[in-house]
DNA sequence: ACCGCGGCATAACCCCTGCTTATCGACAGG
DNA sequence: CCTGTCGATAAGCAGGGGTTATGCCGCGGT
């Protein structure tokens, strides 16, 4: 017996049927419905009674509940007063490009509210060069930079050889939304001949997509025809939607845009990207603060990442 | 967190070092100092402190014990009161042939003291024939049966498609122990041919052990030359290891007596057989009570055979 | 002073458990 | 009678908690 199960239990009879617990819980129906029989089968007593309109507990399992309660809500207490010995607390700056931003920003909020109520978050989320800049001046004590996995200099950090202070998170490719002017060969493939060919909008030289991808087409001794430096993605693709201009984004927005009827292509040969995770070395927040932060960031990337709510990208693993 | 951890630390408190802690918890040095780390890391609170000497509580450690102590035995209440809500009792007759008893018979009281202390346990040890017979006769709840993987009747049951009631245990080989008058051809292996002209020492007709070795003879056109019938394992085993005879004897017995310096040999074609466990379909035995003990019996037939307390049996699965 | 040893941490691996999706059976209501 | 809702079952996958093997450190014995 766990005090899992005793969660679950507690949730089901306050719900009054599994499919709605499940729900509540954020599991599945089935899986409730297997925790729950387990339980009885590890007691050797009825606490249900499954009816077709849900189910109630029984007389055994009111006073399971009555018992199961009280001991979940001691244990969370006792969790919690532990944690509130050794307070931490403290101001950290993180620094997040736009696409990143995008997805963790909301969620790390809410769990630093949750785990680390004590620090204070600082934001500062703006176009990669930025927060690069930032960080290496020493505003922020964390930053996700990116990466590009045929930049030599690069090469070590993404082979995780880097210094320490830097720790991989995802991968990510570029691609490109929208209808070019002429057909592509390949419907699902843009080679990078032919993207000279297409006008694109693309963010300000400052940002690294717009390095890498200009880079990319100095390799082939191609050029970008830019037609539009604009600041932020949703604008690249609110473009791009208009039909004015394609636009080359991260695979992690053009998901969130394929729903929208976008065509979205992947160039040839592939661009990705590689998404790191900074730390300072010598800040002035408390050392245990931007630890906590660090290792939320890295969890929140993962679980966001495995329950599909940041789609396009794909973990690396590298724990530090 | 769990309350698995809060049992570990309370234990490691106990007892002052993580490696003795780990030794009463009957698990691993490695893994004691894992959950204690994570825990220390969820919490974000170091509670104990490492000297060379063993370990400390901390001033926080010290106040988490208590809580911890005064949370896990509630939690032990609420579960026995549960479980005391309904209580298993009654009297159910097991019958084991000898093999079987070997290992089964010690842990299975043991086992039924700790989790169904209603419930009366019968134990019927004796040769197979006998064990079958008794449950033919309504004498026993349960019953270990072991089948000739080559009998057509018996294949049915041992591909797992035998009727409700039976379920797969284990598999064991029947190995020669002795040193034979003439060498063998190869060391490791007897033929049937050669076995013939190797006096052995047998258990009696009524044992399906023998049964199935005369069968495996007759197969091959040969007579077994039986020295002696014998009702013991054990003394079928002194018996051969006097050299006046040998014996053969399941696997699992013979991993015993291997240590002793007596040769093992493999028979050639290979005698195996599968032990089952059969359940009376109508008994006066409370139906809960006999499910109780079927589930003790695997769960601990599967437990000795993994942590290498019954050497020689390959298990097979058939969760039911 | 050295070496040996008790004790904790780390690494690499494995299996079991608990979650997932997919599907089914059963009962109530239109 | 059909359909929608709820719970149970099946089969597959992932991660956590376990294992063994090994490293590192500080103490004590001779």
């Amino acid at each position: 017996m766990d005090v899992l199960q005793l969660r679950y239990l507690v949730a089901v009879v306050d719900a009054g049927s599994l499919s709605r617990a499940a729900e509540v819980l954020r599991i599945s129906q089935p899986a409730l419905s297997q925790r729950m029989n387990q339980l009885e089968r590890e007691l050797g007593v009825q606490l249900l009674d499954r009816g077709p309109r849900g189910v109630r507990p029984t007389r055994a399992g009111t006073d399971f509940y009555r018992d199961a309660h009280r001991l979940v809500r001691q244990f969370d207490e006792l969790a919690a007063s532990a944690a509130a010995e050794h307070p931490v607390r403290g101001l950290v700056a993180v620094g997040l490009p736009s696409g990143a931003a995008v997805h963790l920003a909301a969620p790390l909020f809410g769990w630093a509210r949750e785990h680390v109520p004590g620090v204070r978050l600082e934001l500062f989320e703006s176009m990669s060069g930025y927060v690069d800049e930032l960080f290496d001046h020493g505003r922020t004590d964390l930053a996700i930079r990116y990466v590009d996995p045929l930049d030599p200099a690069a090469r070590a950090v993404a082979a995780g050889t880097g210094r320490a202070g830097e720790a991989l998170l995802y991968d990510e490719e570029l691609l490109l939304v929208g209808d070019p002017p002429e057909p592509t060969r390949d419907p699902d493939r843009v080679t990078l001949a032919e993207l000279a060919a297409i006008p694109v909008v693309a963010p300000g030289t400052r940002s690294s997509l717009r390095q890498q991808l200009e880079r990319a087409m100095r390799r082939e001794e191609r050029t970008l025809r830019v037609v539009a430096d604009v600041e932020s993605l949703s604008t690249m693709l609110r473009i791009a939607r208009s039909g004015g201009a394609c636009a080359v984004v991260p695979a992690s927005t053009a998901a969130d845009s394929a729903a929208d009827g976008l065509a979205v292509r992947r160039t040839d040969p592939a661009l990705r990207r590689t998404a790191v995770l900074r730390t300072a070395a010598t800040t002035s927040a408390p050392h245990d603060a931007v630890a906590a932060v660090r290792s939320g960031v890295t969890t929140l990337t993962r679980e966001l990442a495995r329950s599909g709510r940041w789609p396009g990208i794909e973990l690396r693993e590298d724990p530090s």
